[in-house]
DNA sequence: ATGAAAGCGCTAACAA
DNA sequence: TTGTTAGCGCTTTCAT
């Protein structure tokens, strides 16, 4: 397969218009209105092109035109590679491509490093609107994005003015999981959550910490907790809460060891996602603790591993909620604005979960 | 969290210039230089821009002028989001994704629907340069981005002229993967491959359409089983192959049915990915025969999934492939082009290959 | 069916 | 340090 030699643009819209002694509309219709033009100068402003190397109008060129750059922007809170890693992210961005696709739109991840503050990339991004996925709501990045003219869609995230919005409740999906724990009968519970802020703090978190964390979904479902438990008249205070930066089964492993070691006495370790969750299981194991005879581990996603290993979690809806929020942007019919999709949630009943090892409610549920 | 109202873009480099009485270069230069300003002058500046809601320089505006999108395009043979179920483009993506990061530019994912014919798309990406992952070698959309006067790299390609490549040598690690079967002593063979062109073709592939197709990667593995099973006297026209155009797991097992049907006698069923030879591990189980005592199974790739089953395969470094392939576009240092990187594969011993039934190989590999 | 004129919003020499 | 001058390459009324 050959290809032409051009390593400056060779000719444009203007010189190809000169050589063929037409204007310049006549060229551009040649692209983009077949119609408006004599099939026989058609062809012949096609060929004309193809021997001097024009490779068709330039897309900068045009979107400055016309004001569309047929893009979405997505900024995630992450290295950019970590969408790649999380199951989560993963089908988020399955649907949110289903969505760019079905409107011929591209999808372009936007850089948007964490640890530096650089917030040039989005300004730098060329779209037409903007999908932001969980970020902590202090981010610059995401403050950089508000201030663009374009339509944004964020990701459980809470409600900013005049901002499209589309996730689940978290608070009470993670509230009816707790509730399914009190009825099981733990009342002695760990905890261990993702990444709170944009610091790093892998240890204890205070209820301070928690109650202002900047990443919604964290604190919403900790929220859930606190309220469930508190209801039943259980000291949140003393429940011993644990906090991981990075978000790996890694990690989810180390600060279930950590929960543990300070106390042993636990019936019941709940995860906020599955990933950490799955690290839990594994410390459990290591431990010689049978789960769920011996201690009880939830998670929260349900993602595909979850699912085979059994583990009792919330299932939401990551791809549907990937496609809302490109559906929402796309769907660019100016109705009430700002809009909010709530999508919902499920319980999953696996086997990491069951009543305290001594308790009656053992006896009814069996051992 | 607040958002300033503003439906239209309300104002523009030069209204701000003209609202503060100086030139426009000097806003520019607030924004990009700030060196080249006193730094009262600049304070001014990006206040009054505030206070006016100048959200700062247009991105495609900036585009036009430099020539640069600060973004890589990557364009796929698939539906886009087929990108985000096939966990060896998953581990490609991650690794170009991170090539993008570590240079600051975005990664745009182009809609290159394979069944509308639809180039637009390629030509409206504002991008500096194109990563095209494993698509046909007669696909429209590849035309489309050689003619685009912007750098590319092609992945899983046979060669191009003047276009840089990345890949592993297909032939040879199917080859060598061959070339162990025949050790342990088959001969009586099945192939499960993907897609060998653009249309579907679920069935049975003739030696014809295995030679010429259009898939560089299949035909490439194709050709070193052929090769290494011809040189020991195996008759390859006689050996069945059937071809999915789906990659699925689900594919892999009704077209390892579609062999075993046609020919219940063979020892081995080689499938050209893992997630083929998973559905086929699946069929196989389905069917009563054990694997590896009564057929062995083989994959291609070492996916994740694979290594946890014990697949015998090959293993290719998708995550390299998918850094190299981003370092080869952005590390722009015009040298010797084309630029060509080969990776290694590792033949990968799981436990689904073993001698064939009643073979001395099998007395001496043990049962 | 084709052309002329008027920018889209910005940056980069080069001058002052 | 700041301003002047020229476009980057294209699309789009509005005429003809």
């Amino acid at each position: 397969m050959a290809r032409s030699m051009h390593v400056r643009r060779p000719a444009t819209l203007a010189s190809l218009a000169a050589e063929l002694g037409v204007s310049r509309t006549t060229v551009s219709n040649a692209y983009n209105r077949p119609d408006q033009l004599s099939p026989e100068l058609r062809r012949r402003v096609l060929e004309t092109a193809r021997r001097l190397g024009y490779p068709g109008p330039d897309p900068v060129a045009r979107s400055l035109r016309t004001r569309k750059a047929g893009a979405v922007g997505l900024l995630l809170t992450e290295n950019l590679s970590y969408a790649f890693r999380d199951p989560a992210a993963i089908g988020f961005l399955e649907g949110l491509a289903l969505a760019c696709e079905d409107a011929g739109q591209g999808l372009l991840l936007v850089p948007a490093n964490p640890e530096r503050e650089d917030v040039a990339a989005v300004h730098r991004a060329g779209v037409d609107g903007f999908v932001v996925y969980s970020v902590p709501d202090d981010d610059p990045h995401l403050a950089a994005v508000l201030e663009r003219p374009v339509p944004t869609v964020v990701c459980d995230q809470p409600d900013i003015d005049n901002v499209d919005r589309v996730g689940i409740d978290d608070q009470a999906a993670m509230h009816s999981l707790a509730q399914h724990l009190i009825t099981l009968g733990h009342r002695r519970v760990g905890v261990v959550c993702m990444r709170l802020a944009r610091d790093r703090n892998d240890g204890f978190v205070t209820p301070d910490r928690q109650a202002s964390a900047h990443f919604h979904v964290q604190r919403a479902r900790l929220a859930g907790l606190a309220q469930a438990f508190g209801s039943v008249g259980v000291d949140w205070g003393s429940i011993p809460v644990v906090e991981r930066f990075d978000h790996t089964t890694a990690s989810g492993a180390s600060a279930a060891a950590q929960v543990l070691d300070r106390d042993p006495q636990i019936t019941a370790l709940v995860c906020t996602s599955d990933i950490l969750a799955l690290g839990a299981l594994g410390e459990a194991q290591r431990r010689g603790l049978r789960v769920p005879q011996d201690l009880t581990v939830t998670g929260f996603d349900g993602i595909r591993e979850a699912e085979q290993s059994g583990l009792t979690t919330v299932r939401q809806p990551v791809l549907e909620k990937g496609r809302a929020a490109g559906k929402l942007l796309l769907d660019s019919a100016e109705r009430s604005r700002p809009r909010s999709v709530t999508l919902a949630t499920e319980l999953i009943h696996g086997t990491t979960a069951a009543p305290p090892r001594g308790t009656a409610e053992e006896r009814w549920f069996g051992p």
